[in-house]
DNA sequence: AATATAATACGAAGATTTTCGTATTGCAAA
DNA sequence: TTTGCAATACGAAAATCTTCGTATTATATT
């Protein structure tokens, strides 16, 4: 009934790609949902269609990024991997690369782009006390 | 002497890929470049060939990302853009995308992952007075 | 029951990125 | 000058990712 072929891919940490990282984004924001759902979503921001979400979706069953429950027609899939993995992982990439050297640009420029709220900045002061000293 | 194909890519906003980020990295590092100095570096850490390193680097040039001094037999490179402006595009993308709706969990795991140092420490708390109201 | 609708499976074409082999040529050393 | 090495040019294969058309089948509608 729940499938997750995961032949192969154990070890290895696997890096979503561009699609497949728009889709894990709707699926983590419903939880869980089917092809159309999600493409319903998904269509509203990019010019894409239907069978092209689904095979996208398939190779992403394949790959254990998702699991799919297969009891019904409608199949219904689940992401795998948390989103804060994932961005955990994304975020060590760019302070291990981009910004290795200068982390705290990145951590500058993010307060620079985002209107943080201020219940976020005392948040962000608190959380500093922690590493000081 | 200067070379720098920018034919129809004018406008368009570039993407490096991973393995031209690679070889950035590499050249602001270094300011400017060969490719064999390029490829010694990037052999150290990824297994691939020379003449691979060279290909990446001609298509980075017809690209608009690099530009290269061709008055001598050996070739040498430079970014055309700077790190800030690719960090910040990159920074811009994650934070509209997989953090979107929780920016600070970047800020914050960003203090988590990486020992800063004191002086990082002021510098960001110095730096978050300017948002308090 | 017949027909229409909607879902999955799947192969293959397209597009992009990466890798590599080979040809050519400049330059230095013998 | 001849030989050998190092560099570039370039095409094409390989690998990966994305898109799409078509076939098949389950379910709903009439």
């Amino acid at each position: 009934m729940y499938e997750t072929y995961r032949t192969s891919m154990s070890k290895k940490k696997y890096n979503p790609t561009e699609s497949e990282l728009e889709i894990l984004q709707i699926l983590w924001d419903k939880g869980t949902a089917t092809v159309r759902e999600v493409h319903e979503v998904l269509e509203q921001v990019k010019d894409t269609g239907y069978t092209t979400t689904l095979k996208i979706m398939q190779i992403m069953t394949e790959k254990g990024l998702l699991e799919r429950n297969t009891a019904n027609r409608t199949h219904i899939y689940k992401p795998l991997l948390s989103k804060e993995k994932i961005q955990e992982k994304f975020l060590d990439k760019m302070l291990n690369g981009l910004f290795k050297g200068s982390e705290n640009r990145l951590i500058m420029g993010a307060l620079d782009q985002k209107e943080l709220s201020p219940k976020d900045i005392d948040e962000i002061k608190e959380y500093l006390r922690q590493f000081e000293k």
